[in-house]
DNA sequence: GTGTAACTTAGCCAAATGGCTCAGTATTTC
DNA sequence: GAAATACTGAGCCATTTGGCTAAGTTACAC
């Protein structure tokens, strides 16, 4: 049983926030900059600095920055981690692990054709 | 955009500690006892207890007391919380919704059929 | 009816989380 | 080049988290 630190700590923890699962679903829809993504928060901006860097640090987000605008794009791959886990939990009730070979074969081939 | 607290916040802050994602893994495999559930770990009773407490205020879990022991059930229906919430971001980053809703459509017909 | 087993309650503690302010740096803009 | 814009860094603070021990409580076994 892994005991030790796994990266699914500080994927789910990134999603436990409503501000960062917000940041999550703009995202969705585009790149935008931390200006951008703070303006519907009523938080200062340091605190909400500490989301971005806790969804970059946890890999849910890439950023970059191009002169004082710094702007972030949605991480999609972290998307597929959740889904795996997932995928394993029901295969482990449903008592059969065809489930799970099935979903990374899927995912496999997806990120294959991209 | 919800600001306000969200059953979410909960249900993925549970998942965000890897005892407790272990014991979900037990459970898949059918109920326990706290007893059984606890001896993989090298942790404390009480300080197990809390995170039995924490899956089921968060409603991963069930748990019923028959004379001294108490016996754990997984909650499945909390997978599909989770899943309904991949969907939602998977459609807006695909720009469509009938992705979404053909999956809500799916959970509710299983719900149905149990 | 005493002892043991299986939790449970109470309360302590250090570290992490999520907010804040205040001051600083680096680009643009005028 | 002075001012405004867009972060960024340092550091404070209250609360939550996740561990602990020590002392109950409640059932079951003998």
């Amino acid at each position: 049983m892994a005991q030790y630190f796994s990266k699914l700590d500080g994927t789910f923890q990134a999603l436990a926030d409503p501000t960062r699962r917000a940041v999550l679903g703009r995202l969705g829809k585009g790149p935008a900059s931390i200006g951008e993504l703070a303006a519907p928060f009523d938080m200062a901006l340091p605190s909400f600095m500490k989301h971005i860097h806790h969804l970059e640090k946890t890999g849910w987000i890439r950023t970059r920055k191009t002169g004082r605008v710094r702007t972030c794009t949605l991480e999609r791959k972290s998307f597929d981690v959740i889904e795996t886990w997932l995928a394993e939990q029901r295969s482990i009730w449903e008592g059969r692990t065809d489930r799970l070979e099935r979903f990374v074969t899927t995912i496999h081939d997806k990120e294959a054709s991209e």
